[in-house]
DNA sequence: AATCATTAGGAAAGCCGTTTCCTACTTTGG
DNA sequence: CCAAAGTAGGAAACGGCTTTCCTAATGATT
């Protein structure tokens, strides 16, 4: 391996000289034909330089860490993990920027490797959706206050720190406008972990559209739950359960398209029609949603991944004195698992309405 | 960020002191006391060492490199890709090692990036599935002759070097006995890409078994094509059209699940009945011959993966005086698409048949 | 008491770049 | 013709850690 020692003396310079013609830094003063002998020597010899002293000596790495925590033993077959990797595998690529992965066991184990990060790898950090009620994020401060992070499928409200996200709140806004717009009045919320801020926002979105419509909150309508199927299911023998038939919610609001899924299973399991007796929609648009028709909001995943690669290179670019929040619009999509209700009016409030 | 040297002023000892500590040299004589101030005030200051100068320091970065190409956009549902890389981050976890990854758009573009391979971050490479044709690896034993790398998914044996792989020849000798054992003699092959070993090494697997049930080959029988569907349908419109009804093959042995699905996809559109006209089998167990009900021959990529890393640490760690080759024995997974041929005899010959 | 072996720890070189500060030498202007 | 300014490049410190080679001081040996 030729170092820069190599070069300089190759060219008959100082090793200095090297790098400054190297690193084309115009505030020296090196004759063309210097840096012509340099540039060819280095050439020649196949020089590149340890991006270990340069790291040394302050320069950038040139390197991005992804922070993620294990999903039941696969990232990749992960449907939220998988994509987002993808985006983030594919903008890094395209910005000539090195990924280190860090993965985790779980965000008790991520707590414990907060040192690691600051090995010098890396120049900043991705942190893929962590907990709330980690203390990671915290930690991570506190260990690295010089290493930039940016927040991905995370957009917390209560301490602004530089994320990229869907928008959860118009998410929840749109699908449940939807609902409304098909004339829904009475619209069960099945929620997710607490521990995620999309959840929050999700419900919130859920309220303001109902707010907009006119439509008193009902909080027996808001299921709590996680991010699960089998909570789908639960919440879905719930309302068949412990509703009066007159009193019954038409339609069903998954706050992600699992428990959507498994709302669907559930009605299907006691015989209840979708959309014809009650009308599903969920949030995320996984490749399940696709196949069993369900209604949804649709968010690019890779596009956040992408998204988060160009958020981190700006913060490490630029100074930036403001923390940036990028969030990325959803999509309804609609399919069959939503119908219309009972104060469904005419096609032309429909579009009205969801606005 | 404290560095040594602050821990050494805290400790009152020179650096060097400090780095025997730290890094539990037996050779070095230093008192219980001091190794002990010494532990105590690292711990009190959070000192964690910074892994660049470690490496500058010709230590090792405890950092393995992952070399792929591309597949089709995305890399974590590519089925060979992602359960690899599934495997190689989850055994990383467990043996402490940091992992980078070098995503490639194919293995040209790898090639231009040979040099970055060598800056230090890595101590060692997993290249997964390079192209036989690519000049990939003797640039990259050129430029770097000092960077230990391990071959997964490849096992080429013309020029040995370290890798680790299912037994393609066991594969393809497996599945071709099974089919021979339910009864079939005529047996078509649909060989895969050549820039694959394991199409190779499938075709020896298949040429075996043949030899070891005294089968004459027969070359008419071995169509060439790609590890891709359309090939499979292709070909097996050419078995249907190109053969005499008398001479025509009673079994497929797809040399992937793509193609063999393919070929499934052929058979039915010509509405040939699988396995009651024709049998057929794969290899790799791809999600789809599951759901397809494909008998094909079952591999652990996600064990390979794994293996891999156990691989490349063995080789930094001892300095071995041969070169590993790691092949995995795949399993015949049978399932619904063999049924018997024109020579199946009893159940007892079948089993033995296989050994 | 003089000699030798241990023990405890320090000093400094080395890894490979970057960057700042200097020193000559060449122009240019007056 | 001399001073000021610009040009070309070198010298050396620095970043954080490892490691080899030394130097004292202590303890054991004859």
């Amino acid at each position: 391996m030729p170092s820069i020692k190599d070069v300089a003396a190759a060219a008959q310079v100082s090793l200095g000289t090297v790098s400054k013609v190297l690193n084309d830094r115009s505030d020296a003063n090196i004759s063309h034909a210097t840096r012509e002998r340099i540039r060819v020597a280095a050439l020649r010899m196949g020089y590149h330089p340890s991006a270990l002293a340069r790291g040394l000596a302050g320069k950038r790495m040139n390197t991005i860490g992804v922070v993620m925590a294990y999903s039941q033993h696969s990232v990749t077959s992960d449907p939220y993990l998988g994509p987002c990797l993808d985006g983030i595998l594919a903008q890094s690529k395209e910005r000539q920027q090195k990924v280190m992965l860090f993965l985790e066991g779980d965000w008790a184990d991520a707590l414990n490797s907060v040192p690691n990060y600051g090995e010098g790898h890396c120049d900043g950090l991705l942190v893929i959706i962590p907990r709330l009620n980690s203390p990671f994020l915290a930690r991570l401060r506190e260990r690295h206050p010089r290493l930039p992070f940016v927040l991905v499928g995370d957009s917390r409200e209560d301490d602004p720190m530089p994320c990229v996200d869907v928008n959860n709140v118009e998410a929840g806004r749109i699908a449940t406008a939807h609902l409304i717009a098909k004339g829904h009045r009475r619209i069960a919320a099945f929620c997710g972990n607490h521990d995620f801020c999309s959840n929050y926002q999700r419900l919130a979105g859920y309220r303001q559209a109902l707010l907009d419509a006119g439509i008193v909150f009902d909080p027996r309508l808001v299921f709590s739950g996680e991010y699960h199927p089998e909570w789908g299911a639960h919440n879905a023998y719930r309302v068949l359960d412990e509703f009066a038939q007159a009193d019954r919610p038409t339609a069903v609001f998954g706050f992600c398209d699992a428990v959507a899924v498994g709302a669907l299973q559930g009605f299907a399991a006691r015989g209840v029609i979708v959309p014809d007796e009650i009308s599903v929609i969920g949030v995320d648009n996984i490749a399940a949603a696709a196949e069993l028709g369900l209604s949804t909001m649709r968010q690019s995943v890779r596009g956040i991944g992408a998204q988060s690669v160009q958020t981190l290179l700006s913060l490490l670019g630029d100074n930036l004195d403001f923390v940036p929040r990028v969030l990325l619009m959803p999509e309804l999509c609609e399919r069959q698992t939503v119908g219309t209700g009972p104060f469904f009016a005419s096609p032309e409030s429909f579009r009205k309405d969801i606005g």
